[in-house]
DNA sequence: GGCAACCCGGTACCTGACTACAGGGCGTTA
DNA sequence: TAACGCCCTGTAGTCAGGTACCGGGTTGCC
């Protein structure tokens, strides 16, 4: 009659896949819960909030390794603020490269596009051409 | 004393590994050349500009299938530069897309380490606690 | 007590684009 | 003809983040 949730129940609950918790548990991101007479897994409700974490940290792009670190500062007493936000800072430019390339990619495409006109054969694509270049 | 090159020399020109000029061959991204009498494949010339070809589609955003579709279009004697066009288009859209997913995570990340000061101990965190919140 | 629905651990598979390794054969030069 | 470097095939491993399957055990409800 307690409110101890099973495997399925938080993988429900947190919007993710019952495979997903148990390989959460085993990367370390969330604790292993005490089990039942049986060998079930019995959550307390933590644990939605922790995969839940998980999965907001990785919107805003961060891999399980960092979400990890995340976790690790948060438990850690003597943790600092300061820490967290440089991990945020780090990932600002890391997206902001990422954003650079996707930008230069997608300028050189338009511009290959703008140039075709899409007409006649592949044999006179401007875009082909370009890609062929020595 | 043939212009024959060897896959090293031809990985080499192209500026990939040797492997890699294999693993396209597995593809069907490059066309199987002949071989020597005891076995070593001859490749001209042609197998550079491909592979480079390829490599060049690929910094643009084109999967390797999508290489391979450029490259039918491209072969295909009735192949329309409108085709060739349409791709391009539709891959500028993707790579839209994925700006402007990296920009809302850019935007949100860039508010939170804001709204953060970087003061005191992780649990007063103001990005952790963001990312706990239901 | 029967039965469906669920959970267990362990292992294997998926995508994408390579990259590495093992064990053996070829090519060229001395 | 020996030696050395390069090439051959086939298989397996890498990264990330899961997802699927299997044979069996557990729960909970009627």
């Amino acid at each position: 009659m307690s409110t101890a949730l099973t495997t399925g129940e938080v993988a429900d609950r947190a919007g993710v896949n019952l495979q997903t918790v148990r390989y959460y548990e085993r990367r370390g991101l969330i604790p292993e819960p005490p089990r039942s007479a049986g060998g079930f897994r019995q959550y307390g409700p933590d644990a939605v909030r922790r995969i839940r974490f998980v999965k907001r940290a990785q919107e805003l792009g961060f891999s399980l390794d960092e979400v990890d670190e995340l976790l690790t500062l948060r438990a850690d007493a003597d943790g600092q603020a300061a820490e967290v936000r440089e991990l945020a800072l780090a990932k600002v430019d890391d997206i902001a490269g990422k954003i650079r390339d996707l930008e230069r990619m997608r300028a050189s495409l338009d511009a290959l596009a703008a140039a075709c006109g899409g007409q006649g054969s592949t044999a006179d694509c401007s875009i082909l051409h370009a890609l062929d270049d020595d």
